[in-house]
DNA sequence: ACCTTGCTGATAATGATTGTCAAAACCATT
DNA sequence: AATGGTTTTGACAATCATTATCAGCAAGGT
């Protein structure tokens, strides 16, 4: 059975209130400095029940660690991340879709996943990166 | 300046000789296997290297491991992977290209850089999962 | 209130990757 | 062929994220 635990809605709580995507790590740090004792391990636990029940959506940074985040939605879409900020902005893929399911079934590929994400930096990062270059 | 070290060959041949992506762990214990007594740091520093100069290709398993490939050609492209075998395919993705750079633009970013792998199961590994699931 | 059983959390364990640094190898030059 | 300045190597330690362990606590049904 599925309990109720305060640590789990601390966890969504603290997903929520993010606007991007967040490390495991992060997130312990994060609950951690408002004062909660949660455990990190809880914290990883809590993350990958989430992600199991659609509840937040998972991607592999291009450095290898897990992000996290609340997913406003449970369809399937995909995301524009700033590297630098963090900022996220779900984006439809339609095309894509049909696009990788096009060319696994012309290769004879089934069941057919795939990763689609774009980084990149927003405007106020390039702005600042603008200024900072000068 | 860039040295030349058999080291660096045994690494590049390695790549070569295998179809699919591999992880640098894989790639040092098959070159331990025939007998070279190359180091894991060097294989990690080569894959580095051949990953720099666009002579190898690398994206992150959905297991967070670092996986290699060479490439055949230095274009900007995608791949097409079967979680059962490491079969790779090349695949072209003008479409998805241009519908990444819109995304981005769209949304004010800039430097966008994209992550589009499709896994899936292979043609051959379609056919042995259902034979094995009677 | 009680009891069963899942959940928690401190810590150890794991596994991949990177840093360190002395010794060895490379390449141009003598 | 010997020399010298640098780069590269490789064994091992260090790091980092994540997972396993396991005893104690707590949630929910009865």
């Amino acid at each position: 059975m599925k309990r109720n635990t305060w640590q789990r809605e601390a966890v969504r709580g603290a997903l929520d209130a993010n606007d991007g995507f967040v490390s495991a790590q992060a997130l312990h740090s994060a609950l951690h400095s408002t004062g909660s004792p949660i455990g990190l391990a809880t914290v990883y636990r809590a993350l990958a029940d989430l992600a199991d029940t659609g509840d937040a959506d998972s991607l592999q940074s291009p450095e290898g660690e897990s992000l996290y985040r609340a997913c406003s939605t449970n369809d399937h879409h995909h995301h524009l991340i700033c590297r630098n900020c963090g900022l996220t902005v779900e984006i439809e893929a339609d095309a894509v879709e049909t696009w990788a399911k096009d060319v696994a079934a012309k290769n004879g590929f089934t069941a057919a996943a795939h990763v689609v994400d774009v980084f990149g930096l927003c405007a106020a990062c390039t702005a600042t990166a603008a200024a900072s270059a000068k």
